[in-house]
DNA sequence: GAATTAAATGAACGCTTGTTTTATTAATGT
DNA sequence: ACATTAATAAAACAAGCGTTCATTTAATTC
């Protein structure tokens, strides 16, 4: 056999894609073997280097996509408002949603820096820095106009974001809470954190949960 | 030649953790090989087997030492005080020295969950959730008694460890801030994060600096 | 309908992996 | 001094790895 019936380039890259995604965050880039893919998929593994070159190369398109996708959702709901807490907010609930609906593939960005070379890893890390920095302006200016108390704005933005990145390490959507209200408790929790103002907080609360920005 | 001139089996085995523990955590457990790690405590291969009957067998000592060992610190810096504020200063604070003290085997604990058998992992998240646990229970017992404003202690209690573990993400400890420096302002923000009375705070962080318990 | 291109197969290559077997030397106890 | 045990080396194992090659079949173009 050869060429199989039906058989579409695109398709069959977009699934090797997706097999890539779940397989690498369950068993690891290293663990999972080119066989094990090409299987996944429904294909031989020669196949795959029809679409990737190398293992590597095939991780860094994952790791890259997901980290564009995440700059691009952020700037799509970037209120135009100057007012910190307000920005704060949707950065946060963004951020939640943006990981909880892509679980898997967070776990790769996470997890896989390591097996990318240094270039790449580099490339990653730009990415990373830039969406970063998002964050730590939002704390400057909050903290500079006295809406916020924050000690260390870049300390603040790594806390910040390593605790609603740690949602995915222990949300199931299908368990005692929904995404909502994780969310909802999570939003507390960090504006507490920065110190803002509590009773700015409980107004645009309730606001919040009028409109439903998330 | 067989045996070397000085060899000390105690000594070969420690080594050889402390290597595994060190090549793990840059590489990673899958693309650490058995030559390498044993080229690094300067032994050929087949030694390490009179230490360790597999590979995973070394990746499970080094996890089960690594928590038995983190439960034990907290046991012996657990304030006696029923003060639920001072109790969750002494675990913050005992957390992130300890994690800072011991960053690569955090990382071997925190990346390579999967590399373990089912038995081995479950074994492993028991100690963990033992651990947890003991945060639960000071941030309930502070929510009873309105020492903290916490919607959901469970998720609370995630939301903070993950993000006082995260400090081994980026700090480094010869860079712009000290240890005791960064517990602080993780303290700080702890505090806020739980709702903890102000008023109770200033006080303590001045006795805490006096006293410097950590 | 013949020629061309796209998509995949099957076989194989060179290398590395974790691990086992066997033999050899150093330290230890008597 | 001698027997025993602990600690290692050296060689080899079967299995699996990422990847390449040559070939075959399906779809597309003219």
């Amino acid at each position: 056999m050869a060429r199989t019936a039906g058989s579409d380039g695109q398709k069959t890259q977009a699934a090797i894609r997706d097999a890539a995604v779940n397989l690498i965050a369950r068993l690891g880039y290293e663990a999972v073997t080119m066989r094990q893919l090409a299987a996944e998929v429904g294909v031989q593994a020669p196949a795959l280097y029809r679409y990737f070159p190398t293992k590597e190369d095939l991780l860094f398109d994952l790791m890259t996509a997901h980290m564009e996708a995440l700059i691009e959702s952020w700037e799509t709901v970037r209120p135009a408002t100057p007012d910190p807490a307000a920005r704060l907010r949707a950065f946060v609930a963004n951020h939640i949603r943006f990981h909880v609906e892509r679980r898997h593939s967070t776990h790769v960005n996470n997890m896989e820096l390591r097996s990318l070379s240094r270039e790449r890893l580099s490339a990653i890390l730009r990415l990373r820095g830039r969406y970063e920095k998002e964050l730590r302006l939002i704390l400057r200016e909050g903290a500079e106009d006295g809406a916020f108390r924050v000690e260390d704005s870049t300390l603040t933005a790594m806390a910040i974001i390593q605790m609603v990145t740690g949602v995915i390490v222990w949300f199931r959507p299908d368990e005692r809470l929904s995404v909502d209200e994780v969310t909802e408790t999570y939003l507390a929790m960090t504006m507490r954190l920065v110190g803002a103002d509590p009773r700015h907080e409980e107004r645009n609360v309730r606001e919040s949960a009028e409109f439903r920005a998330w």
